[in-house]
DNA sequence: AGTCACTGCCTTTTT
DNA sequence: GGCAGTGACT
């Protein structure tokens, strides 16, 4: 009995979706239906009764992706047969598994533990390393100090195994075992700690990871190719006895290497199943063959043996267009009057335009440019709700109601709002506490049941202010199992006054206090679920998770932007330096990696496609001129239509190949050709090359170069006590004489 | 204990 | 151009 919803499918999608049980992998290129075929596949391993809803893993990378999952999988099969069915995403899996098993083995950490997210990590270690390892945290970042703790669990280095030969690799081992120490101190999990000990929770207790394979019949993996070792070693510890194991992925797409993941794992997956059944999908449904053909260039320059071919299902369409613009504020206009032509002379919905960056940092000036031009857009990650300071306040809060352990989260409430226990009487508190072998937190619930013990020990008023936070803290605790989060949530801002602290904080007190009632609001949608809940998923969740309300056109990062698609895609700010981004620039895996970032910004575009890039970029400094990103250099004349000459001088010769204006132009753009005026005013020409200057920070210098486009006016500055020119915008200089 | 002004730095991408 | 960390002052 095959389902109707087959027929939707061709020949090698229909071929993996219905495959017999058993190791499966389904590589494929963007747009050639991985997650549909993901998706299916469940649907199908549920129709056929292969298994029952609870007994299908399904393990995506994002919470985004594992929600739309879930939600199409209820549209296929109704919400009665898809009852119990679980997507999730590895951290989410882990964290539940060890929620559940803590409460039986003997383990670190209790069940209460709380997801110490990367502010967290940051904050321990750095304290780490100033504290008590007193090292200069300018020569050692806590940054990479964490990245390289984070290579060492991974790999499943223990503190006591890590390489202790340089003076480096001993600050590390040093420091990797102490914030461990201060982890476990706080009940505190970080997110390799959830992997790492649900891999040691399986493998240590041979009846847990029973009943875990007997429990999940059917594992499944989206995106393979971004999987780390730890999580392929789950996998494969849930799936080694029955080997029912259906992943999906593709090579070109993997762009998590920095964060641990690790392509290998697709020949350990094939080394540990030898009898996977590989099956490859070659047609792409979503892009334009010149869309694809642009992608194709990319990767190949970077890999001379690629020979992969991207077959447009859709056909053929506009080609993309390769612009070149003044400086990323022009850059920023650009795409935005170029987005209303397209919504107004092409009827193309705002909702299915999208602009993608390497940074979030790029976000800015675009968001200023939509915001004179009143368009609504959506903004993934980079505006960090998570990350406000009062959000992160009230979630401390919480945190500490939950696990009082959690001692950085009471650290950073401990003051908040201002209630007199300053450094000092903190320090004497924590030293206090850990005299008794008690964490802060936990000792703060002993003083609020039995004040006698701690009164001789501390002076009269660190005493008074202490009960007082702990008289509060214990009241809050007490009924944390029965009170709603939202409840929860009032009740503290209610006591601690919060709204009055904010309105004394002054500026913006108005805007935290609407992030607060949006805290409130999603605090309602765990009223059944409780506090636990709504805290794991305040860590796991993430801000890319949280897609700003409201309509118009995306912003996000191409990382991001994995797994998704738009009918039209501007990707800005294509620069030596940004993309590839500085950071990679002498590591060729990185490197590569770049390109492959590029690529998949590139293959999210549909029907339109524009790749900017700006001559002068933004930096701290003001700014820099621009070189075009070394990956464009792959673009022959005839695969784009814009500006291929103008960024490619060099090539002249070639540009009769094609390379023309674009088929489509906007009004805008040629009302500005045609020389009636655009809406913006032209800026005189004020400088020259010789003109004296003078700049408020960097004092009297001499014009070197100008530089001008519409609007605009940017001059090169030598300034005699700076080796390199500096760059602003004439506004920001005086002419002298 | 809390506030304010000054300095220096700028390490991306995210579960 | 912004923020965190620092030190001096109230």
């Amino acid at each position: 009995m095959e389902p109707v919803w087959l027929a939707e499918l061709n020949p090698q999608q229909i071929e993996a979706v219905t495959a017999p049980p058993g190791p499966i992998v389904v590589m494929a290129g963007p747009g050639a239906g991985k997650t549909r075929v993901l998706t299916y596949r469940v649907a199908y391993i549920l129709t056929q009764q292969w298994a029952r809803p609870w007994e299908v893993l399904a393990v995506t990378f994002t919470n985004k992706a594992a929600r739309e999952m879930h939600e199409r999988l209820v549209e296929l099969l109704g919400p009665t047969r898809s009852e119990g069915l679980w997507v999730s995403t590895f951290h989410a899996f882990a964290a539940h598994l060890l929620r559940r098993e803590a409460r039986h083995l003997d383990l670190p950490f209790n069940q209460h533990f709380a997801i110490a997210d990367q502010e967290d990590q940051l904050r321990i270690l750095t304290s780490i390393l100033k504290n008590e390892l007193n090292v200069d945290i300018k020569r050692y970042y806590p940054a990479t100090i964490h990245s390289a703790i984070d290579r060492l669990k991974r790999a499943g280095v223990f503190p006591e195994q890590a390489p202790r030969t340089s003076a480096w690799d001993q600050v590390i081992a040093e420091a990797y075992a102490r914030y461990e120490q201060a982890l476990r101190d706080s009940n505190l999990l970080d997110f390799n700690d959830l992997l790492v000990w649900a891999v040691r929770v399986l493998e240590d207790f041979p009846h847990v990871l029973d009943q875990y394979q007997t429990r999940y019949k059917h594992i499944l993996v989206d995106e393979f190719q971004d999987t780390n070792y730890l999580q392929y070693r789950l996998v494969r510890l849930l799936a080694q006895s029955h080997r029912r194991i259906f992943v999906v992925g593709d090579m070109d797409q993997a762009i998590y290497r920095w964060r641990g993941a690790d392509y290998r794992n697709l020949a350990r997956l094939e080394a540990d199943f030898p009898d996977a059944r590989v099956i490859l999908l070659e047609e792409n449904y979503r892009s334009t063959q010149e869309i694809l053909d642009v992608a194709m260039a990319i990767l190949a320059a970077g890999s001379p043996r690629y020979r992969k071919r991207l077959v447009a299902r859709r056909g053929h369409g506009p080609k993309a267009v390769l612009k070149q613009v003044f400086s990323e504020r022009e850059q920023a206009e650009f795409v935005v009057r170029m987005a209303v032509a397209l919504a107004r002379e092409r009827g193309i919905p705002l909702e299915d335009i999208a602009v993608m960056y390497r940074t979030n940092a790029q976000s800015r000036l675009l968001e200023e440019a939509l915001m004179r031009y009143q368009l609504p857009y959506r903004l993934v990650g980079a505006l960090r709700f998570y990350g406000r300071r009062e959000i992160k306040d009230l979630v401390a809060y919480l945190r500490v109601v939950f696990n009082p352990d959690d001692r950085p989260s009471l650290e950073r409430i401990v003051n908040v709002p201002p209630r007199g226990i300053g450094p000092r009487t903190w320090a004497r508190w924590v030293e206090l506490a850990q005299s008794r072998g008690r964490s802060p937190g936990a000792a703060l619930l002993d003083l609020a049941q039995d004040p006698e013990p701690w009164r001789k020990a501390l002076p009269p008023r660190a005493f008074r202010v202490l009960s007082s936070l702990a008289q509060r803290l214990y009241r809050w605790h007490l009924l944390r199992e029965e009170l709603t989060p939202r409840q929860m949530l009032d009740r503290i801002v209610d006591e601690i006054n919060y709204r009055a602290y904010l309105r004394n904080m002054g500026d913006e007190d108005e805007q935290r206090w609407e992030n607060v009632q949006e805290l409130r609001r999603l605090a309602a949608d765990f009223d059944q679920a409780g506090l636990a809940a709504f805290l794991e998923r305040l860590a796991l969740v993430s801000d890319q998770d949280t897609l700003t309300q409201g309509e118009g056109l995306t912003l996000l990062t191409m990382h991001a932007a994995k797994g998704l698609e738009f009918r039209v895609v501007f990707l800005v700010g294509l620069v030596e330096q940004l993309l590839p981004h500085y950071r990679s620039m002498d590591d060729p895996e990185a490197l590569a990696e770049e390109r492959r970032l590029l690529y998949v910004g590139i293959t999210r575009a549909k029907d339109l496609l524009y790749m900017l890039v700006p001559q002068y970029r933004v930096t701290y400094a003001g700014y820099e001129p621009a070189e075009p990103s070394r990956f464009l250099h792959a673009l022959s004349p005839d695969l784009v239509d814009g500006d291929w000459a103008r960024i490619f001088p060099e090539r002249a010769g070639e540009a009769d190949r094609g390379a023309r204006e674009p088929a489509w132009k906007p009004t805008f753009l040629r009302r500005e050709r045609s020389g009636t005026n655009g809406s913006k005013p032209r800026q005189r020409r004020r400088f020259r090359v010789g003109d004296r200057v003078i700049h408020p920070r960097w004092g009297e210098g001499v014009v070197v170069e100008v530089d001008h486009a519409d609007g605009d006016e940017i001059i090169g500055v030598q300034f005699p006590d700076q080796d390199d020119l500096r760059y602003f915008l004439a506004d920001f200089v005086q002419k002298l004489d």
